[in-house]
DNA sequence: TGATTTCATCGTTCATCGACGATAGACGAT
DNA sequence: ATCGTCTATCGTCGATGAACGATGAAATCA
């Protein structure tokens, strides 16, 4: 095992797919967004926009581009919308991570 | 413990300095450098370039990227430079994804 | 000294992001 | 049927990102 990749299912996720879905990570919204989903709740729309102080429009493009990204699950549901944390994606995401950071501190070499 | 925070230092990284240092994650190439100067391996900016198909002053703007966000240390020496990584920042960085992760699968709820 | 190498920075160009208001569709309530 | 609510999307605007070439500074080499 040589990159930061291996774990997960068996398909070693590709650079751009990590970057694609750090990238959605890296907003402070966002990461709000993902705290208020977190612990099972499944929020509406709304109710991220009641806690977050940004315009309805905003609030939604951050949803989309989480969904987007695979780490937030959407379910359209009658007038509300469903939006809920996909744990195996987040927990992929946070051992992408873990073994960039692993590959990267392996050969200890001397400080700068 | 209600928040992802807590851990570390004692010091509870802002949600806008993880999403700061997520962002400087977020692009392919950056990864791509931090994978290069893993292992302890302190590279010059040339080395970086000869393996990356980029132009030198792009190369450079990625590694000050990397440098400003606290991942990478810097050391100008003569006529090269040495960027090397911070492995302690870079293990924070892991750290606070994977306290986000953890706190967003905390109750475990109904999937979509 | 003069030529070459290495690097950072500047200025430019194009694309994307982030935020907003406005709008339209879908649903529930009256 | 109509009204109010909840959403998603569109268009716009300013700001930022990503890439490049050109340039200049510092160090090394001839």
């Amino acid at each position: 095992m040589k990159s930061f990749s291996a774990r997960q299912n068996c398909r070693a996720p590709s650079v751009e797919d990590v970057a694609h879905k750090l990238a959605a990570l890296s907003h402070p919204a966002r990461l709000e967004i993902l705290q208020r989903l977190g612990g099972g709740r499944s929020c509406c729309c709304k109710e991220v926009v009641e806690h977050l102080d940004l315009a309805q429009s905003t609030v939604s493009q951050h949803l989309k581009i989480l969904v987007e990204a695979g780490l937030v699950r959407y379910a359209p549901e009658r007038q509300r919308s469903r939006y809920q944390i996909d744990q195996a994606a987040l927990a992929a995401v946070s051992a992408s991570v873990s073994a960039l950071v692993e590959s990267c501190c392996a050969g200890e070499g001397a400080d700068i």
